[in-house]
DNA sequence: ATTTTAAGGTGTTGTTTTTACACTTATTCT
DNA sequence: AGAATAAGTGTAAAAACAACACCTTAAAAT
């Protein structure tokens, strides 16, 4: 798409840089993480940003996130949905950028812990998120929030955790999200009464006991959905 | 800001047209109803549209959209909220242009309504729909859905109606959101048990026997807010 | 003036969902 | 063998929800 379909069409709009910024989110030994960097480019090197970069004209917003988070971190295939678009005249002292956010959701593992470690990025406990670039912190808090929100009607949480999983970590997870203890009896009553998750045979051996792994079943999950189901924990 | 400071700081990056578009909502006789104009500017003149515009390098966003709203449809004063950037790269055949939308609610009444007819704008009910341009049908689908889970949990329905409404009418908007009948039993003790609406003296006599006005108190619903209520409808 | 009509307003009961709460079991470590 | 640790399990009381029918008010019609 070139310059001339630009100005016959619109003619006297002004263009903008546009940006996407991808908030990260991971979970790890009952601690739910943010993924930062330290920014490389002014203004604000050096300072601690969430992964973000400019959008190309010929890629759409989500490809374009996926692109950037790619090249800064080598994370792929992370589950992503937009947040909400950042667009203050002022937040980008370097220029007028218009930022998209997308949150994003990792099962954290050896792999994705090497890459980004090669890529210089770091896992940030909520409790120790220092001062980003912008309006980086906002993003942050309202990612936070929205996840919050988002999971008790959804089931994404699963996308925090491995393929296979115990109850008790999905507890820990929940518990993470809603900074609040939950009872363990109801929450397994809850959960497994919703009939998608599949018991499987052996169990996590962390523990002295060890507890069974469970499996988040999508086609179930879907058809109960398409029967009225509605999730919620 | 100028272009010296865009080329200093962010080089080789490529500027975008930013649009916004707004997804009105009125509710008036028991009916939900979208804000439609027909376009007229190329491409796509005269096809039904959902109003839009292009953001200036000066305003942000809601700015904007608040900005071209009015120039349209001579509206201010909406409750306005962000939905979703769109970004798909051929979404609009004139140009690379991503478009914000926001959904906005609207006090429906005879000024409103003189308005929005000097602009040549109108109210289309949700079974009216026209095909839109571009990807406009699913801005509308989007919002028309965010509208629906949001009006659940958050009292926003209060901005479709006017300052003083009657429970019958605070019903119907449900009904209409919903598309399901709601128990007026069931529906006024739920309501009136919440603590926020205050009758008042008057009726609205529209109805033989007349129905109570009722209003929303917004101080109230902010006291119970914080001490860890939470709306639900 | 009386009757009719249309919509507003009101409580109770059975069912379902949610919450609170304590002991036993399996396994590892010493 | 025994101690330690976390996993796993059931019940009862309380709260929320859903279903349901009649009376009241006031305008409109006769």
């Amino acid at each position: 798409m070139g310059e001339d379909k630009l100005h016959k069409y619109y003619p006297h709009t002004e263009k903008i840089l546009v940006a996407v910024n991808c908030i990260v989110f991971g979970f790890e030994a009952g601690q739910l993480k943010l993924l930062l960097l330290k920014r490389n480019i002014e203004p604000a090197s050096g300072k601690w940003a969430i992964p973000g970069g400019f959008v190309n004209v010929d890629e759409s917003l989500k490809t374009a996130g996926r692109r950037i988070l790619n090249d800064l971190t080598g994370l792929e295939d992370l589950y992503m949905e937009q947040l909400h678009a950042y667009g203050d005249v002022d937040r980008d002292p370097g220029a007028r950028v218009i930022s998209v956010a997308f949150y994003a959701l990792i099962k954290v593992n050896e792999y994705t812990h090497q890459s980004v470690e090669e890529h210089d990025a770091h896992w940030i406990q909520f409790s120790d998120i220092p001062d980003l670039i912008f309006d980086h912190n906002d993003m942050m808090d309202n990612a936070l929030q929205h996840l919050r929100t988002r999971a008790r009607y959804q089931p994404i949480g699963f996308h925090l955790l491995p393929e296979k999983f115990t109850l008790p970590e999905l507890q820990k997870l929940y518990e993470a999200l809603y900074q609040k203890e939950l009872d363990k009896r109801n929450f397994r009553k809850k959960i497994l009464s919703m009939g998608f998750l599949d018991k499987l045979d052996d169990k996590d051996k962390s523990s002295r006991r060890g507890a069974f792994y469970y499996r988040f079943n999508k086609v179930k999950y879907d058809e109960l959905v398409s029967k009225g189901f509605n999730f919620e924990v």
